[in-house]
DNA sequence: AATGAATGAGAATTCATTCAT
DNA sequence: TATGAATGAATTCTCATTCAT
């Protein structure tokens, strides 16, 4: 479970080279996925040579880690903005909403790499992704919830952690679908195929959905004051 | 966008043949991903030469598309009695989680499958899939929030089609969890390591959130009728 | 420590094929060692392709391995006759002389081949085919050996496996006299640069001292008997 | 057939650092062979950089060859001390056969290296080496051989140098012995697995062999004097 | 229909050597 | 003198696909 895959080598390299060899394997990475990817490509595209991409990697599985925490990282403090706004509940997931909408259109590269992860063997590997791509989002989630239910915003009666985990499935499954291929036809069946003409109607459907789990239900109400 | 990817000869074969075969490939797609699944074992799990192999399938692209249609039918027989059945929405909502509980221990085979989808470049079968996969869930999702928006069981100013995407969004999450690796990690981290102990948790929250989500919320009553 | 190190594949392949490919092997392993033989080469040379060359063998080392094993087998029959003829230790001791300087000037391929084991790192391999080599001539020697000493053919004071191993001592480095450019310069600075033209006066000086020192010394009797 | 393989440069070097980098070549070329040996290794290890290390060799063999040297050089002063003394030829014989059992076990680094003088295609370089490391030992045996033969000490009827050859022959087999992996295996097979842990034993039966192979022996004698 | 031997292009990785600084 | 980043040809091994039988 290290964090570091690169070797000294990489760390003494030129700032703008680091950057350039990263992007390149992203790329790669993201348009191939993990096993058609190749190692002597993104050489190329970063204009170096292959003996030198060894210099820094040990492995093409090092090379691939490291490029996914270094978008990881991207990702993180780009989203954990809005994530730690201290706005009410509700606003944030208008918010969260809008940023997915936004930044997926724009860099779709992150939930590309991310199915990467799939194709890798190693299971620490995979936690230690886990972990670093869910924590955060988990940490401000739950926090919130937990805030909101003492403070009387939300439901008593339900299991903050599993709240949070329904309210992340939404949102993630909603940033799939501006990104995958897959997960797009799967959004245009569901909710039509002009559904990405529309951002308002999918955050105000959403916000809607989302509201309304967190609360009270009527029927709830009925049956505890019948 | 062709729905047969073999050649005639594969129809002309056995049946118990072609039963053989497809297990062997939907096995090995699952195991392995698309690229990393080598056609010779695939062969010689099934019992039959390479040669035959190409005279049943042009490429190993072909093969895998075989072997998805087969799965997709297998899978969505199973689950279409559960999604049609005439129980109340939520009834069938707690069925559902359960099915996922029960068959993603089971037969993981699918999902794992699944995301050999992604490994393809042709956007052709891509939406291909999605549209076998995820008609069949979303008509019947969609029917019964119509119905029931129709019958006032569920809040009367919803989008179905959105509302349907969510719901079918904490399902497939939550078949997810039970399943990839990835996902459990993340199950794991939003709910507690022993979360995979608890079944009847899952069960309930979910029915938990997916009751209120769909029903008017005590806020938003309050806040239509101060 | 097993004692095959080939695929199926080769068992079904045809016999000349199989003579080629081993032939090719243990060329191209004789001439350049076990590292520096390149296995496109060797496939080249026997007229087949790489894949088929990987169909046969796993790994470079197998196909070493193999080759070792085959020209053993050849070596050995070839020598067994010779050792175990029921001539007189010293008459043997003649016949192998002369055996290793007919033959070693033949065939220097084996003796080649045998310093590759040396580039093996893997024990078990090693102590494999000592025991292949060694193993024969040990029982062979170590037995006239013993009948000899019974017979009151040689002292009787003599540690008949030490003495065995001082035997097959000469004879080895006699036979890397003969194939090795090194032990042949060697050869050469002792016993002076025509020492491969006189074969009689290494056989016989071979004889001499062999045969001295199986039998009681003068000096040996001198102190016996004062 | 030159003497010195190294530049001018490596000559102008700090003495300290010159020991550096011959021990870190030794040690490298004779754990790993010389194809194995890795030249940014040895740098690494000497702690310089290797393109110092191209300022002091021209290729990886100069370097090889240096170390060689080296190492040789080393190795003759520690032996010729032995070799030279003035005792009796079987008590040489005992104090080179206990020499051989302590420094090998103490330091394989020498045969080590020596089995990759194999690997060497210039036969140059062979002959040289071969010069190098035995005619100090075979003036030496040859010479006391000579004088012993004339004392009456040993046989008249000898070959000196086919038998100052035999005498090698023995010590350095023993020498292997000691340290190759394969000799210990052979070893063991012809002496028994405890031979390691009777040394008296060897130098006994070796002082045996030898001394009865250098006097007249009593079959010869009866032979002469009927 | 059926076999499975055979192909060969392709991909990851290594390392002796060069060269700008 | 000294550095160590950079190169790229070479090598082992894989596997989808073909084809003679």
């Amino acid at each position: 479970m290290e964090t570091v895959h690169h070797k000294p080598a990489f760390d003494r390299a030129d700032p703008s080279r680091k950057k350039t060899v990263l992007d390149a394997g992203i790329g790669e990475f993201a348009e191939h996925g993990y096993e058609k990817a190749n190692i002597n490509v993104i050489a190329k595209k970063a204009g170096i040579s292959v003996g030198l991409m060894y210099k820094y990697f040990d492995t093409k599985e090092d090379l691939f880690l490291t490029c996914m925490d270094c978008a990881i990282d991207t990702m993180t403090t780009e989203i954990s903005e809005v994530v730690n706004s201290d706005a009410k509940i509700l606003n944030r997931a208008e918010q969260l909403v809008r940023t997915v909408q936004r930044t997926s259109r724009e860099d779709t590269t992150f939930v590309k790499l991310y199915s990467g992860i799939t194709e890798l063997k190693n299971d620490q590997h995979v936690a230690y992704f886990a972990e670093k791509i869910e924590r955060v989002s988990y940490e401000a989630y739950h926090a919130f919830l937990e805030r909101a239910q003492r403070d009387g915003d939300i439901r008593p009666d339900c299991d903050t952690r599993m709240f949070a985990f329904f309210f992340d499935s939404i949102l993630t499954t909603l940033q799939f679908s501006y990104v995958s291929d897959y997960y797009r036809e799967r959004f245009k069946i569901y909710c039509g195929d002009d559904v990405f003409e529309d951002d308002e109607r999918v955050v105000r459907e959403a916000v809607k959905f989302l509201e309304s789990a967190f609360t009270f239900s009527q029927a709830e109400v009925k049956h505890k004051n019948p």
